[in-house]
DNA sequence: TATTTAGCATTGGTAATACCAATAAATTTT
DNA sequence: AAAATTTATTGGTATTACCAATGCTAAATA
C-alpha cells in the first residue's frame, strides 16, 4: 500500500519550544532588552517539562538571540551586539591580560602595516592622519584620546586591502582594544608619554608613505614593545 | 578594608564540559565522522550529571560541531559540511581569497611560532608532532591530511599560552580549516609539494623545540610563502 | 532617623532518576 | 535462508529536589 500517509512531525518538543519563542522575537512581541517568562511560567504555559524549555532556550543563548542572568532572567539581545559577541563573556573567563592582548596584536598588527606600506591609498593615509590630528586634539583638551587611537588601528587595518584583516578586526575589535581603553589612561595620564606615542604613530604613518613594508612593520614593533614596557614597569 | 581579594570566578560547569570536548576536537583527538562517548558514560567519566553534559553537548550541537542521532549516538561533523558555517560565509561575502587568508595567517602564526618557542611545553610539542605524523599517514593512504594539519596548527596556538591567541583561532578555526582544505587539495595535484609542506613542519617544531622564536617565526614565514608562491603561480 | 544587615522570594544551574523513542544488532520464528 | 521479533544501546523528555546568584524588604543597629 503506497497511500500518501501524513508524515507526522517528527520534530523535537524542544524544537518546537524554540520555534515558538523565536517567532516571538521576530515578530517583536518581544523585544530587545525585555525579560522572558520565567522556565517554570513558560514550562507550565505550554504544558512541558521545565527540561524542554530550558533546551530550548538555551539554544537561544547559544544563537546569541537571548542571555541568560542567574538570578535575575532571561533577556533578549540587543541585535547590534549579537554577532559573534561572546566576546566580553570570553574576556571575563579567559583571564586574558593586557599583555596577552598586546602579543597578538603584535602579530596582527606589524603584518597590516606591512601591507599597507604596499597598497594604502590617499584616503587611507588621510584617515590615518586625521585620526592622529585628534589625538592631538584630545590630548591638548585634556581627554585621553582613546576613541581616536582605535580609530588610527582601524583605519590601519583598512589600508591592508585585506578583506580577512578587516573582518577580523571588525569581529574582535572589542577583543583587542577593551582591554587597551581601560588601561589606557595611566599611559596617557604621563606627558612625556604622549609625545613618544605620537611620534610613534607618526613614524608608522611616514613609513606606509614610503612604501616601505619592512620599516613601517618595525616602527609597529617599537610602538606595541613601547607599550608593552610600560605595562610592564607599572605591574 | 580594601584588601584586593581575588574575586572568584565559577564558572558553569557546563561550559567547562563544553570546553573539553571543543578542545578534543580542534586537536584532532575526535577526528570528524567519529563517534563521541555516550552521555551516561561520559557523565560518570567527568563525574558530572548527565545533564550537564547534555548542555554541553547540545551547545556543540547548535554550534554545528557535533550532530545527534538518536538511538545511535553523537558524532563529529565534517567541518566543510557545516551548515551556516559563518566564516565561511563571511568568506563568501567579503570576496576573500586563500591569498588573503595566507596573509593574515602570515602575521599570526609567525607571532605564534615565536611566542610558542618560548613557553612550548613537551605536551604541546608531542601534540605538533602527532599531528605531523598523523599529516604523513593521510598523505601516504591517498587521502590529503586537512584535518591533522588543522590539528597542527591549532596545537601550535596553543603552545603560545596566549589565551587572546588561543581565542582568535578558536574562533578563526573553521576559517583556517577552509583555506587548508583548499591549500592541501591544490597542492596535492603535485606530490612533490608535499614532501616540502612535511619537511617545512618539521623545521617548525625544531625549532621550537630549539627554544628559538627568531627560527620558529621564520620556518613558518618560509612556509607560508611557500605556499603563497604555489597559488600566485597558478593563477 | 539613617544605615546596615539579615532574611526571603525569585530565577537560572545542577543533580538524580525514571521512562519514552528511535536505531541497530542479536535472536527467534517461519 | 528470510522474515519477524526481541533486546541492548543511546538520545529525548519528564519530574523532583536542591544549589547559587540577584534584588527586594524588613529587621537590627548605630
Amino acid at each position: 500500500m503506497a497511500i500518501a500517509l501524513q508524515p507526522i512531525k517528527p520534530k523535537k518538543i524542544s524544537d518546537q519550544v524554540f520555534e515558538q519563542i523565536r517567532e516571538l522575537i521576530f515578530r517583536g512581541q518581544l523585544k530587545a532588552g525585555q525579560q522572558v517568562m520565567p522556565e517554570r511560567e513558560l514550562a507550565e504555559a505550554l504544558d512541558v517539562s521545565r527540561t524542554t524549555v530550558r533546551n530550548a532556550i538555551n539554544k537561544l543563548v547559544v544563537l546569541g538571540l537571548l542571555e541568560h542572568k542567574q538570578g535575575q532572567g532571561t533577556f533578549v539581545r540587543f541585535p547590534d551586539t549579537r554577532p559573534g559577541n561572546p566576546v566580553a563573556a570570553a574576556m571575563e573567563v579567559e583571564e586574558a591580560t593586557i599583555s596577552d592582548l598586546l602579543e597578538v596584536r603584535m602579530g596582527l598588527e606589524c603584518n597590516a602595516a606591512a601591507l599597507a606600506a604596499q597598497r594604502a591609498s590617499e584616503r587611507d593615509l588621510q584617515f590615518m592622519e586625521t585620526s592622529l590630528e585628534e589625538i592631538r586634539i584630545e590630548v591638548n583638551s585634556g581627554r585621553l584620546g582613546t576613541e581616536a587611537d582605535t580609530a588610527f588601528h582601524m583605519a590601519l587595518a583598512y589600508a591592508t586591502k585585506n578583506p580577512v584583516h578587516v573582518y577580523l578586526m571588525k569581529n574582535f575589535y572589542d577583543f583587542l582594544f577593551v582591554g587597551i581603553k581601560k588601561n589606557l589612561s595611566h599611559l596617557y595620564e604621563a606627558p612625556e608619554n604622549i609625545d613618544q606615542i605620537l611620534r610613534q604613530h607618526s613614524e608608522i604613518i611616514t613609513a606606509i608613505k614610503q612604501k616601505d613594508p619592512q620599516k613601517a612593520s618595525m616602527a609597529m614593533r617599537r610602538h606595541i614593545q613601547f607599550v608593552q614596557e610600560f605595562f610592564r614597569n607599572r605591574s
